[in-house]
DNA sequence: CGCGCAACCTGTCTGC
DNA sequence: TGCAGACAGGTTGCGC
């Protein structure tokens, strides 16, 4: 489900509320949630522990702590972080999340906190994760999974140009690989290639200057608009207050098979990629000539 | 090294 | 009503 804006939502709620609030327990009630830790050993390493900063990286959450160790979380496909404030909150967004009881269906680890309030972890698919790792292990981790953050400064079309030239696969693809740049996922891969009016077959190495600088536009540009509007809910995304966004309400392609292009009323067409859906304007979206093939000097 | 696909899970919806 | 099958925001591991 979440992608960067998505995250980047919920790391905005959280942050002010976690920072300096420290952790008086923490239950795993779901063995999958800390695996391959055990439940036990990811509470032991958390609990009592100062929160020191809120983070985020790619589309993972961390929570800094005072000993130097960061909680990281990642929500995959359905998982949620609830931030339950010290009053209790009376109107739920979302009841299946706020249920109060840990024999809750989806309730997968539940901290609490100095101040009397809880963060809740529910996750109906159980793909989320969550683990426990120092400066060193974080660093190795991410370095050998994650490439540029799209809203950051080294996000230029020089850095496109470089991740993409050998790249034979689809573009659809090549956005969903973490290892090029992070934060993209299913919505805004098709989003921010209508944006560059790249067709989602096109490969990167048959893109020339003018559509790296496009895809790079459209990446930022989709994403931006997605943290904005406060992230897309198609189903099952809730931000930390429980509250749907309102992306969905505006995508340009994804989802909107058979309905018509706002540029030029063509009908959007879903084609399968890489297994995912993927969603483009057959009118807009024009397939790249593949780049001639090298000959002998 | 890059690519394509199965696998990991559960829930929901569609069509017969 | 029941049931099979498709599909769902992500990532990893495997074979080629």
């Amino acid at each position: 489900m979440p992608e960067l804006p998505e995250v980047e939502t919920i790391r905005r709620q959280l942050e002010p509320d976690l920072v300096g609030r420290t952790i008086e327990t923490v239950e795993v009630l779901d063995p999958y949630f800390s695996k391959p830790a055990l439940p036990r050993e990811f509470e032991g390493a958390v609990e009592g522990r100062e929160i020191v900063d809120v983070g985020r990286r790619g589309k993972y959450l961390m929570l800094e702590l005072d000993d130097g160790n960061t909680v990281v979380i990642h929500l995959r496909m359905t998982g949620a972080l609830i931030l339950i404030d010290p009053e209790g909150v009376e109107n739920p967004g979302d009841a299946r999340i706020y249920e109060p009881d840990t024999g809750s269906k989806h309730l997968k680890a539940r901290f609490t906190l100095d101040d009397g309030g809880e963060l809740r972890f529910t996750d109906p698919r159980r793909f989320g994760r969550g683990f426990v790792a120092n400066q060193d292990e974080l660093d190795e981790y991410f370095a050998s999974r994650l490439g540029v953050e799209p809203l950051g400064p080294d996000f230029t079309v020089e850095a496109m140009a470089v991740m993409s030239a050998n790249r034979t696969g689809p573009l659809k693809s090549f956005l969903l690989n973490q290892k090029g740049v992070v934060g993209v996922g299913n919505i805004y891969a098709d989003e921010a290639l209508y944006r560059a009016r790249l067709h989602p077959l096109s490969t990167g190495a048959s893109m020339k200057a003018e559509h790296h600088e496009a895809l790079r536009d459209g990446v930022v540009e989709a994403l931006e608009r997605g943290l904005d509007l406060g992230g897309a809910s198609i189903d099952d995304y809730r931000d930390a207050k429980g509250e749907t966004g309102s992306m969905q309400n505006e995508f340009l392609v994804h989802r909107r098979e058979g309905e018509a292009c706002h540029n030029c009323g063509e009908t959007i067409v879903r084609i399968v990629v890489g297994g995912r859906s993927t969603y483009y304007c057959p009118n807009c979206q024009v397939k790249l000539r593949k780049p001639p093939k090298k000959r002998k000097a």
